[in-house]
DNA sequence: GAGAATAGTGAGTGGAGACTCATTTTGGTA
DNA sequence: TACCAAAATGAGTCTCCACTCACTATTCTC
């Protein structure tokens, strides 16, 4: 891959990132390409549609939850994802499947096995009740990310809601 | 206001509550004019933007809503509205913001003020949590009924997620 | 440095969907 | 029934946006 493709292809998805993370899934490639300095025909020269860039984004985005999960234990973790989400308007709202096509099954495999080991050290540990499954913290955890985007939470009102669901995990 | 006049705003209004249950916010108000079985320009003389029509449809959901939270404890309240949620795609995602710009002040002010009383039995009887205030369970109950449209539960997982909310709210 | 291959450009195309309005139809009234 | 104001109609307008492509510019290779 020439120089300039390659610089060009990382200009595009971080600017791709700035604009769907500020205005959602619906801002336009226009405005993609306008912050990242580029023609509008450079952005479909690297993804050729609109979902093949939203894809490249989710995928990156994912990764790096990925490793961030590493990082920290379970409720840490929880949390973490939940402030990123007002931050992420990508992730969410393309995980909530806002009229958006797209086919992530690895990279949303890969997260949802790592927050499946947080559960598991965590029940180990005996702070999350033994009862709990990963399939109701990944739908806990999807709700309160889109709850927290869409709803404008201030820190305080995320600090009692997640209070409540870790009490609920902890003793279920 | 005429018969017929009265009669169309009617099926309209049915047609557009079925239509974006069924496709969301995103639904065409085309799709809505056909399913009434009236031309296009019949919507909008009886609402003059897509916006008007959707806040009609919302204030009549929040409406009935208010009246079915008047028949239960809080506790099956709560679960009536996220089974709700995946049939009416409608009232979560107009209460999650999506791109749609309504004012419903008053609806959406009587719905919180029948959830807060049933808070406030539900306390006084002991089922949950004296610590616990209207602010988290309003956001616990957006985020949960996004989660369960967006996210496409069964009934297990829905039973099983409201559990653990249900834990936390009894012992916070 | 010349040539070939790769990449960038941006005006243009097509389609979707919200909204309009000149015309026709209908319902109520005298 | 005759009239007319209210209502319905739907082809047409306008705007926005994803996507294309003929042409130009840049890199890379020898």
């Amino acid at each position: 891959m020439r120089a300039d493709a390659q610089r060009n292809r990382a200009r595009i998805l971080d600017a791709a990132e700035a604009v769907f993370a500020e205005f959602g899934p619906r801002a336009s490639t226009e405005e993609v390409a306008r912050r990242a300095g580029v023609a509008i025909g450079t952005v479909f020269r690297h993804f050729p549609t609109k979902d093949d860039l939203l894809a490249a984004i989710m995928k990156r985005l994912l990764t790096q939850l990925v490793e961030e999960a590493g990082q920290r234990d379970f409720f840490a973790f929880f949390a973490h994802m939940v402030t990123q989400a007002a931050a992420k308007k990508t992730v969410v709202d393309l995980l909530a499947g806002s009229g958006v096509n797209i086919q992530l099954p690895d990279a949303v495999g890969h997260l949802e096995e790592a927050v499946g080991r947080l559960l598991e050290q965590a029940q180990a540990a005996g702070t999350v009740a033994p009862p709990v499954r990963l399939p109701e913290v990944m739908a806990l955890l999807a709700s309160v990310c889109q709850g927290a985007l869409h709803g404008g939470w201030d820190e305080q009102l995320q600090d009692r809601t997640l209070a409540v669901i870790f009490a609920g995990l902890k003793r279920n």
